[in-house]
DNA sequence: GTATCATATGAGCAAATATTCATTGAACGT
DNA sequence: ACGTTCAATGAATATTTGCTCATATGATAC
């Protein structure tokens, strides 16, 4: 299939700062667990417990996610009495996430896991 | 190939399957070089030569980027004599890529990335 | 005050990753 | 046939990552 070179728009050569900042943000929703926890929030927000609950993992392990999350700027945490309430960092992220599932809908990359990476010579 | 056997166009729940299955292809955005070779095929069709050219990497590393590239299904090679012309597997991959590098435009907030983590609360 | 709940943090560890080195194989030129 | 070039591969290695355990901090309840 021809893919005609779509006219050239200002569209930002991709450095290599550019990549290892696209790869810094991808890293985000490079682990289920996060992906999970972003999922939960593009819901709605929600306490560590809630997420604790929802994804089913501990405490400390949601925690450390969290802080990534943060990090990077995906996400903000409100703190409410001794909860903390979080949620994504704006409609932006709310859009990546999407577009990351409805992407992976369209990819129905059965083809391998990352672990399977073995050929008998 | 309609193979959706689930009724639910709208948003679909982010089971922890999907959640797998975002993670894995988000993980081929989440090295600096595996972007920056995509950024070099959303152009064009390039040879490895080409790529181990444009990406300053050595002859090894692309290639095992590749083969990861074309195990998760983003990339296709094409074998022209004794060069191989890899390019994106579609448009909608090339969307994903670009999708990636815009949200990155706008998450420059200032966000550290992962070497420098720091509290902020 | 002390106890308890909710979250954050640091150390340590196992697993996954990204790269390099060395080798292999295939396609071409001579 | 031989040698050369382009790419793929396997093994080894260094780094990174994601989790658990233990502990710390902060807020509320008693």
């Amino acid at each position: 299939m021809s893919h005609g070179v779509r006219g050239r728009t200002s569209r930002s050569e991709v450095t290599p700062d550019v990549a290892e900042r696209v790869a810094d943000a991808m890293q985000a929703l490079s682990a289920p667990s996060r992906v999970l926890i972003l999922a939960q929030l593009r819901e709605r927000p929600h306490s560590v417990s809630e997420l604790i609950d929802a994804v089913g993992m501990q405490q400390s392990a949601v925690s450390h996610q969290l802080r990534l999350l943060r990090d990077i700027g995906l996400v903000v945490g409100d703190k409410r009495g001794r909860s903390v309430v979080y949620s994504l960092y704006d409609e932006h992220v709310a859009a990546l996430i999407d577009q990351a599932v409805g992407h992976v809908e369209h990819l129905r990359l059965g083809a391998v896991s990352r672990s399977s990476q073995r050929a008998a010579s």
